[in-house]
DNA sequence: AAAAACATACCGACCAGTCGGTATTTTCGA
DNA sequence: TCGAAAATACCGACTGGTCGGTATGTTTTT
């Protein structure tokens, strides 16, 4: 049976993901990764191929989820989805929260490093493409005012990350809930007809 | 004289933007950075105690920077000053661009870094507090709406967080300027009093 | 017995920071 | 104003330690 081997693999994602939060990706060693897991040096490499791959299958989890998020509100109405997400804020800040510096050197290795940004542009220009549609669907439907789809889905992912970076930085100096919560709202306003 | 020192910690400063830029603090080593200055080791560490104080310098030129322009836009009032900054934008995106991934290492650092996090805390909670007296300002004045200053201010931060992070993953996805451009406007209508 | 899963010792590269020494600039008394 | 001492700026070899990855051997599963 491979159950003991899957098991190993689950402990090695789950340790990757307490200390890259934690420490960061660089600061986080394999040794320590292995420490943590409880597993020795041969096992993570039987199972990983470098640490870049462990990043990745990271990565390829995370997207993973998001897509099903999406899945999950596929045939609701534009303003139906809007609410669903703000009524998501409270569990995002609370669990994504506490990997959200994880999430940032996600971003950071994208950036700089050809084949993570390989594996996670197509993703996010497939999120934007559905955001977009999404909001052209709304303005279609007439239950949006008149704007481009394009920058308002910008706007709108932009004010998510921008908010939870601000979090990042002063987690206590805001109810961040709260203040995504209310921004979302500011922004609805400015994007439902009346 | 002092100048030849002055010079000398003027282009570590220089290089170390450079390398932080393109490789990230914690590949770009102290001395790649002394290579790129064309100084030895002896001369970093006699300019600076640690790779971390010269990372403190660098934020504190940044944020003095953040400083002269906000005194620059003192006494203008709210719309003014928003305008102002949209008009910037052009500008942010060329030249802070290729910085960006520096101030994301700031960032991550400083929610990591005691020291750091200290370094900045206070200056970011003070831009909040001048971005919502703006924003006050305006309110009372009856040029804006009725809106929270606080969660307002949070709001139009995260915006232009949001988007230059988005600019950062996909630099060629979008043309950033005018998004940037377009989003504050949108953000600007839903603001100012018709 | 074969293969997969795991353990351990080890390697070479790298890196922040140190240290003893040298070159340059500044200070100051004669 | 000149020259020597003092202070400052700089040099580059070296250290102690870390880290990603490997080689080889052992245990467990099939």
């Amino acid at each position: 049976m491979q159950q003991r081997s899957e098991e190993t693999r689950a402990r090695i994602l789950e340790s990757a993901v307490k200390l890259f939060s934690d420490r960061g990706f660089n600061a986080a060693s394999v040794d320590d990764i292995c420490v943590e897991a409880g597993i020795s040096k041969g096992a993570f490499y039987h199972h990983f191929e470098s640490k870049q791959a462990l990043f990745l299958a990271l990565l390829d989890g995370w997207l993973k989820t998001i897509d099903s998020a999406i899945e999950a509100s596929k045939d609701k109405t534009a303003p139906e989805t809007f609410m669903q997400m703000t009524e998501a804020f409270p569990y995002i800040f609370e669990t994504a929260g506490n990997h959200l510096p994880m999430f940032m050197e996600f971003w950071l290795q994208a950036s700089r490093d050809e084949k993570i940004w390989q594996a996670s542009i197509a993703p996010y220009r497939r999120y934007h493409k559905y955001f977009t549609s999404l909001i052209k669907k709304g303005v279609d439907e007439g239950s949006f005012v008149d704007v481009d789809p394009q920058i308002a889905s910008r706007l709108i992912v932009s004010t998510a990350m921008g908010l939870l970076l601000q979090s990042l930085l002063d987690p206590k100096g805001a109810k961040w809930e709260k203040v995504a919560r209310e921004s979302t709202t500011m922004l609805l306003n400015s994007l439902i007809k009346k």
